[in-house]
DNA sequence: GTGAAAGCGCTAACAT
DNA sequence: ATGTTAGCGCTTTCAC
């Protein structure tokens, strides 16, 4: 009788040992066997793994880690997911993590559970790396994971004032970037419709472009706080922007959600893109393609965005090299609206 | 000297040993304070406790999960989260599952690496339950699951001819609804969009929608193979249902991208919902709420597909009770479009 | 190149 | 109610 290393389901447990004693090896050639780097006769190797494949056996994660001292899990924070923008990246980052040998613990902040929250959870599993891709989360996050030893990377947002790693776009650079497109194209009246209040996104955007249009010599855009980045609220603060007596002829949003919102109140009213008015968004989610919208926006390099997380989180790991550094990463343009023939 | 036991910073590993130390009590004290069922002195609990946080001490997952045979992880697999239906889901079931004590692993399949090779990654962490939500996925998967001791339940999607389980909506009953809908509004000449063809998602709904059409007397609907299901491939098939020259007078697609997508196809033909047409979509995505599409749609009981799955969780974890078993949940139509003001 | 042995941090008998 | 002890499954010196 065997000493409870049976599995729930009667069959026995497949561990290292079992597969030593198989071959009539010892367990540390089975261990080597699954490490790249460890000294170990080529046969051996290719005997060892074509038999543990056969047994169905892969080396404990667990107890990998214990020894170790290493996770191999990456840990991402989300949660304000209903902006389209997010799952997308959740998606490649997820992809790409996979691709470094990193498995992705995910951590979904609530209205109850805010972000801030999330990140002792993630701290437990001792993750090489953190990847915080909430609106909402607090300096206090990154400060609690340097002293645990784990470090942050915040993905699209810049925290102000903290030793954290961010990988964000050149959110100033495209509100810049915006303006000159609106600009050129003939508007003199511009308006922004920002997001989430506190959010550097929002901030950035409108920095970028309200000093753009300074520098061009035009009033100071108006300015209407939607409060959070959703199809309604950005629907309702163009509203606000339409029924004023000196209507603005262009608005740009702060990301795509709010556009499209935009776009939707400017339909409500029978008004066209680009006849009676321009719409610029940010970020290029798939429903700015849809011909029903074709909104023309500000695309995040979100490849490049990826990849430099990707970067940062193997300087992280690997500790040699340069010390990792947050990236600023320019986008571009996407015109799409100029043209645009809806509603016709 | 202490040996190794030194965090990267320079500060002292917390672990169980230390607080021990700390408190003058033995490692098993301390291991005791943070399991609710151990026998302990209420008052020694709470002083552990309160200095376990104090020195940022948590029980390592890795170590316990050794010990108890238990990860405390759900593994999450998801491929085409190209559809918004599945973020809002993933949110949803991270957050429910974390309710649960479970931590969320995520996989992400790829064009590269289908959601079937996700199966084996998941399970060298042998998570108390896998919910696989990729459309994509072979019945292999919960066979290799099940030979590893894990087991699979199936979102949103039934996988035949195996014993897995699976919490669904009812598609067929859907799809019947639908049917009812749209011939109680007069339509007589209806047609499906069909999505991936051998998603269970589609095959299902068409079979409740073209059953009830045949029970309540009509011809056969039309059937548009749309391939995949997004919005460009919901638009290319409307665009060649509307070209017919016996145009249907409702279209019913399999899901609300593919829906949206025929609206802006009609848009784009200058026909109008629902005076020209009737326009039906499934899931009931955020966007088929906006003004624009306003959308009618049948909604997917979400809320009770997670708890479904929760419940499921629960039961294979805990193992007693009955035995799980497989679910399938009405949803309910939702009305809109049928006084869809759009484009006007 | 391979085996023996120590131990990662913890829990769960088993003692007391 | 608390302490002692034996591992969980693995990697990694250290011998050979």
């Amino acid at each position: 009788m065997s000493k409870g290393n049976k599995m729930p389901n009667g069959t026995d447990k497949m561990v290292a040992k079992r597969v030593a004693e198989d071959l009539g090896v010892s367990i540390s050639t089975v261990s080597r066997a699954f490490s790249p780097t460890a000294v170990i006769a080529r046969e051996t190797r290719d005997r060892v793994l074509a038999r543990a494949k056969e047994l169905g056996y892969q080396p404990n994660p667990f107890a990998q880690s214990l020894i170790t001292q290493r996770s191999r899990i990456a840990g991402i924070i989300v949660s304000d997911i209903t902006n389209p923008f997010y799952p997308e990246v959740l998606t490649g980052m997820t992809e790409a993590l996979q691709n470094e040998g990193l498995n992705v613990m995910l951590f979904a902040g609530t209205s109850a559970r805010g972000a801030d929250d999330m990140v002792p959870l993630a701290l437990r599993y001792r993750p090489d790396v953190i990847v915080v891709m909430a609106a909402t989360i607090s300096s206090r996050a990154a400060v609690e994971a340097a002293e645990a030893g784990t470090r942050v990377i915040f993905f699209n947002r810049y925290v102000p004032g903290i030793a954290a790693l961010s990988v964000t776009c050149d959110n100033v650079l495209g509100g810049r970037q915006v303006a000159d497109h609106l600009i050129d194209l003939g508007h003199r009246h511009l308006a922004f419709v920002a997001g989430l209040l506190d959010a550097t996104t929002s901030v950035e955007r409108w920095r970028g472009f309200s000093e753009r249009c300074a520098e061009r010599g035009l009033p100071a855009p108006l300015k209407e706080d939607a409060g959070v980045f959703s199809h309604d609220t950005g629907y309702a603060a163009a509203l606000r922007l339409l029924s004023l007596k000196d209507r603005p002829d262009a608005i740009f949003c702060a990301n795509d959600i709010l556009a499209l919102g935009a776009l939707d109140a400017m339909a409500s009213l029978g008004l066209q893109v680009p006849r009676d008015l321009s719409v610029v968004g940010f970020d290029d989610i798939s429903m700015a393609t849809w011909p029903s919208y074709s909104l023309t926006t500000y695309r995040q390099p979100v490849r490049r965005m990826i990849a430099a997380t990707i970067e940062l989180t193997r300087q992280i790991i690997t500790g040699d090299g340069e010390p990792p550094q947050s990236r600023c990463i320019a986008g571009h343009l996407v015109e799409r609206n100029t043209t645009r023939k809806r509603h016709e």
